[in-house]
RNA sequence: GGGCGGUUAGCUCAGUUGGUAGAGCGUCUCGUUUACACCGAGAAUGUCGGGGGUUCGAGCCCCUCACCGCCCACCA
């Protein structure tokens, strides 16, 4: 052997290989991109994790699908950008913070607004730095010089400039509409935020007395608190049975308020008793026959969820309690007629985990449908943005056409601050709903408008509320570029490639990006959109913090390693975007499928470590190219097998199919390279200076430093540490930057197009091959598919395909090594005969039985 | 009330335009031959959710049923 053997231990040790590469990385700026470079952009912006604490396991995931992909395109020879960054989180953000204080025995109003802000930047500081410091330990490959923050001075302007934009445009529009409410953070919160949960309700039924003595009618609900604020009583205006009583009033009980019975199309007459209390204040359709009838909005409700002076005897109590004096009320009166059980939705708030309250109050909303139309034409005219897969683009689609008005302002201090300044007059001091305001980028431009229009005396303040968090996210393909500069960036890298994220978020973000860049830079942001699944526990429940079922990344990173959990979790990806379920035992915090692909990375590693040891020093280069002439025949097999690797992998990746690359990449590594070529080259490897093991040492590493390179992508630093001791690459070249193998035949094999067994069928072969796709399939597959017609026929082949091997290797072993050595030796000459693994294991049985049972004084002479 | 996914080996899941049912983990047998025991060789295990249809041939196409999961929706 040789001397100087590579100093590789005999197992990967992922830790210290992968901080090294990070930080060699990273110092060296690999990943900075530059638009001056030109060529052909690839651009993926980050899905900005929230600045809320952690990366979770959907992180690793996501990134890992990413960084993959970015991966591929920058050795493909892409001028790659993966922009990283994080999100402000407003509302989340805000209620760990109010959390926090609570525990202290405080309110945000206790500190006030300067130390509540101060606080959450500083939260943001610490929360920001360990996702940073996360995504690093992911191996991520993304240019950490151009690394934002939704609430940094650019990202900032950006806002100002959207909102002052769409202001100007009519399409922001401040209002008094009824909104969702969550009592537990005391803000509006847009529909998206609400989760209709079905719980096991009642149907109270009531009876309102009629105001001329005459009788009663009877309503049902299932919020009995509502009717104190009740302004009227809707019947079917088709309904026989109540229809002559629309015009007359009745009496509310407790409040003793007279209302009216209106007729209204809304009401269902198969519906409860067929009568329909009205409260516009607290019910979106009630408010909407509120206004079609003209009738009394009475909100009976205060922000925390108690009752108002309106709620009359019961002011002060909380909405829950005075349901149930509301109920004890009405039956001590006799107006209580019976109670159902009944089962309905009930919307809950999604971060404050409390049924919202539909309430009426001063607002600022977006105006959706002109900019939806827009949105909805790039997706009809030019199928943009293209959702992988395709089915997402439906739910896309059907959400965008049934959009509402987007209520965009939350009574929250953590946020974008809504740029409006309201003219505060002497006499009322603070801001009204009807209180003149001007909308501008600073206050110095307000105090300017201001002036102008409400003249000298004037005293401003601005709106205390900020902006809905998805606001500025939907903001960020372009607003991260520099928009609304015309940078060189954003001229260059947009619109982006690709949007990786999961389903979940497609409403939330996806389509509000789509909504604001259609109408900004009038383009869609990104050409594809990728949705992944999400990552499920081990019993296929959803990682949530309630259910304290979250699995930690780092615990699996520093267990098996970077490379081995990426790899886990992108070989488990189907083609369709399903959920996938990560294999873990909390007890001891291993995971089957990670351990494996830890195993794979193991591989690798030995595989190679082999391989060099057989090169005596040499590099690949230094060895050159296999040339055709000395190739053997499984040198001629792998070489074919690792061309079909090529374009195979590639294929995927270009089509999202990750997965399916991932476990080719595998077969081939582990089945094809270690199992088979390796065992087979071990004899070649051993004459001295043979042009046979010269064939097999360019094969071997021609191979290798290939696969390294298609398997980077998904495995970048164990594929980089060993490129580097193979190649003798020196410490500020990376094989993460190296150009992807291309398919490139090297040799002769019966794929060629020359050779007559890979033709198309000329004319007429047989009835199966009449049909236009069957004249593309080559002779050989169309001969296999003739053949298995019949059914038995294929069934025999087989059969006598083993007995024939098992035959021939007993054969082989009985006349000798080396007659069939003379037989391989002529099939090596052929070129027109695929090699296959039969054949190989015939080979290799015959080598096997000569080692080992028959001449062994003969194979001591030839080691 | 609409819509979408899923149901394949003990477990987690692949199965590309219909053409010999696969992988990983687990189980069993053998193996410590100098790349790797985080290994190698080999084995067992499937009425592909049920029923019907099209076809020479269906895990794949069509119909239908069942179960699991998800999304959307103003029925008080």
């Amino acid at each position: 052997m040789t001397e100087t053997l590579p100093a590789l231990s005999s197992q990967y040790e992922p830790s210290a290989t992968e901080a090294k590469w990070q930080t060699a990385w990273e110092d060296n700026h690999a990943f900075q991109a530059d638009a001056s470079k030109g060529g052909e952009p690839y651009c993926v912006v980050i899905p900005p994790p929230n600045v809320t604490g952690s990366l979770h396991m959907g992180h690793a995931f996501e990134s890992a699908l990413i960084d993959t992909l970015v991966r591929y395109h920058r050795m493909i020879g892409r001028n790659t950008l993966w922009l990283p960054g994080t999100d402000h989180a407003s509302i989340a953000v805000q209620t760990i913070l109010e959390r926090q204080l609570k525990a202290e025995g405080k309110t945000r109003n206790d500190i006030g607004r300067e130390a509540f802000l101060e606080k959450a930047w500083q939260w943001k500081a610490e929360s920001g730095g360990t996702i940073v410091n996360q995504l690093r330990r992911l191996g991520v490959s993304v240019d950490w010089s151009r690394e934002r923050f939704t609430m940094d001075e650019g990202l900032s302007k950006a806002v100002l400039e959207a909102f002052v934009r769409f202001y100007e445009e009519g399409l922001i529009y401040r209002g008094n509409y009824m909104v969702n409410w969550c009592p537990a953070s005391q803000s509006a919160v847009s529909d998206l935020e609400v989760e209709n949960k079905e719980v096991d309700g009642n149907l109270w039924h009531f009876r309102y007395p009629l105001t001329d003595g005459s009788g009663y009618v009877e309503v049902a609900t299932t919020r009995p608190e509502t009717m104190l604020g009740d302004t009227a009583v809707a019947v079917n205006p088709e309904d026989d049975r109540y229809k002559h009583l629309i015009g007359k009033t009745l009496k509310l009980p407790i409040m003793e308020r007279e209302i009216p019975i209106i007729g209204d199309e809304l009401v269902d007459p198969a519906f409860g008793t067929g009568c329909v209390k009205v409260t516009p204040a607290h019910d979106p359709n009630d408010f909407a026959m509120g206004q079609r009838h003209n009738l009394p909005f009475i909100n009976i409700l205060n922000k925390d969820g108690t009752l108002n002076e309106n709620g009359g005897p019961f002011e002060g109590l909380d909405r829950f309690d005075a349901r149930k004096e509301v109920i004890d009320w009405l039956q001590t009166e006799g107006a209580l007629v019976k109670i159902e059980d009944y089962k309905h939705t009930v919307p809950y708030s999604d971060r404050g985990k409390v049924p919202v309250e539909p309430l009426i109050s001063t607002q600022w909303f977006v105006k959706i449908e002109p900019i939806a139309q827009k949105t909805l034409a790039f997706l009809d005219e030019e199928q943009s943005p293209h959702f992988v897969p395709e089915r997402w683009g439906k739910v896309y689609r059907d959400w965008l056409v049934n959009l509402k008005d987007w209520c965009i302002s939350r009574q929250l201090w953590w946020g974008h601050q809504i740029p409006a300044w309201y003219a505060i007059s002497e006499t009322e001091g603070e801001i009204r709903d009807n209180t003149p305001f001007v909308v501008a980028k600073s206050e110095a431009e307000a105090w300017e408008k201001a002036i102008a229009q409400f003249g000298q005396q004037v005293k401003i303040q601005q709106d205390p509320d900020v902006l809905d968090t998805w606001f500025s996210s939907g903001l960020w393909p372009f607003s991260t570029l520099g928009w609304p500069e015309q940078t060189a960036d954003l001229n260059f890298y947009y619109p982006t490639t690709t949007l990786v994220t999961g389903f979940d978020i497609i409403f939330f973000w996806v389509a509000r990006m789509t909504l604001m860049a259609s109408h900004f830079t009038g383009e869609i942001p990104f050409k594809d959109v990728y949705i992944h699944g999400l990552v499920r526990d081990e019993n296929g429940k959803k990682m949530s913090k309630s259910a304290d079922n979250g699995i930690n990344p780092l615990i699996l990173i520093e267990k098996y390693g970077t490379d081995a959990l990426r790899y886990a979790l992108i070989r488990e990806v189907a083609g369709a975007g399903q959920d996938i379920r990560l294999e873990y035992n909390r007890a001891t915090d291993e995971s089957g499928s990670v351990e494996a692909s830890r195993n794979f990375a193991n591989k690798i590693w030995n595989a190679s470590r082999f391989v060099m040891i057989n090169l005596n020093g040499q590099t690949p280069a230094q060895l050159g190219a296999p040339s055709r002439d000395g190739l053997e025949l499984a040198d001629r097999w792998i070489l074919e097998k690792f061309n079909r690797l090529v374009s195979q992998t590639r294929t995927s990746i270009d089509s999202y199919g990750l997965g399916e690359a991932a476990k080719g990449l595998y077969e081939f590594m582990w089945g094809d390279f270690c199992d088979w070529y390796i065992e087979l080259v071990k004899l070649r490897l051993r004459q001295d200076d043979s042009p046979s093991r010269l064939a097999a040492q360019q094969t071997l590493a021609y191979v290798l430093e290939g696969t390294l390179k298609l398997l980077h992508p998904f495995m970048p630093h164990v594929t980089e540490e060993i490129w580097h001791t193979l190649t003798q690459a020196s410490a500020d070249e990376f094989l993460a930057l190296q150009p992807y193998p291309e398919a490139a035949p090297v040799v002769q094999t019966s794929l060629d197009n020359d050779d007559p067994w890979n033709q198309a069928e000329p004319e007429e072969a047989s009835a199966a091959a009449h049909s236009p796709a069957a004249a593309a399939v080559p002779k050989t597959e169309t001969v296999l598919n003739l053949l298995s017609e019949p059914g038995q026929f294929v069934q025999f082949a087989l059969q006598y395909k083993q007995v024939l091997l098992i035959g021939l290797g007993v054969v082989a072993a009985i006349i000798g090594f080396n007659v069939l050595d003379g037989v391989v030796s002529t099939l090596n000459a052929v070129p027109f005969v695929e090699p296959t693994l039969e054949l190989f294991g015939l080979y290799y049985l015959g080598q096997f039985i000569y080692k080992n049972l028959l001449w062994s004084d003969r194979r001591q002479a030839f080691t």
